[in-house]
DNA sequence: TTTATTTCTGCAACATTGTTGCATAAAAGA
DNA sequence: TCTTTTATGCAACAATGTTGCAGAAATAAA
């Protein structure tokens, strides 16, 4: 499915800066982040990079990997819709190349915590990934 | 032990500030946000509160709990020495009364990632703690 | 207690991320 | 093509976080 039709499909109209936002985040498994982004999307101004980014996010589109150093770090999302967000994958941010990935657990995570509810969870891994270790 | 003690044993020297953010984090368990800290010691300069911040993070008395929309959160830490943080616990925030917490787990999570070598892990739980579920 | 040294603090200035209001431009539907 | 709705760009702003530097405070030594 190209990125008009996943727009449209997600209740969002197409334009310039939603097509190159999606394309810029590539192939879905790697998070980039805000600065990364700008500079990609130099041509575009910084507000409206930020509502666009909100929106899509809104939309289930995109989500918001992680915040580091005051950045924020996007990626695609899976299978999300417009009105939920469901992620069963944590982020892996490796110390060498800076590249922050999406992965998918193979077995679930599950504890429970004494006195609270717990409604969602948020996991952030770092180390070295398997281009840098070779 | 109180804290000029604990600020000289961690190479530290005993300062008005130093020791105004270590009563201000209270009794250890729970992580204070930026703002929250600037407003409770609106007598010092800003700069100074944030290089102080540093400063205790270098030295392993505090650590940095979790960045949400901009904001860091500040914890007091366990058993971290000078030149290393060692965190067995996860960060968990109310979505109701904002609060968060250091917890324990009572169980060690472990996991593996293909392909890559995890050197740390960041949890951040949210969902609903004893006192606003009440 | 006084002095000397080292470190910390406060001020000014700055960079970056992120937000809001408003007029104009572009997208979608008729 | 025309109309309506939504998106974009601009200006202005707020907040977090950083750096350089001079003066002040904390420690160590005399």
């Amino acid at each position: 499915m190209d990125a008009a039709t996943t727009l449209k499909n997600h209740d969002l109209r197409v334009t310039k800066i939603r097509l190159a936002i999606l394309e810029a985040l590539g192939d879905g498994h790697q998070a980039k982040p805000y600065g990364e982004l700008q500079s990609a999307l130099g041509e575009f101004d910084r507000t409206t990079l930020y509502r666009t980014l909100l929106a899509l996010i809104d939309k289930g589109l995109i989500h918001k990997a992680l915040e580091e150093n005051g950045e924020s770090y996007y990626a695609l999302c899976g299978g999300c819709t417009t009105h939920a967000h469901t992620h069963d994958h944590i982020h892996f941010k490796c110390n060498d190349c800076g590249t922050v990935e999406c992965l998918h657990l193979s077995s679930e995570i599950g504890f429970t915590l004494p006195g609270v509810a717990i409604d969602s969870l948020e996991i952030t891994a770092k180390g070295t990934c398997s281009a840098c270790s070779a």
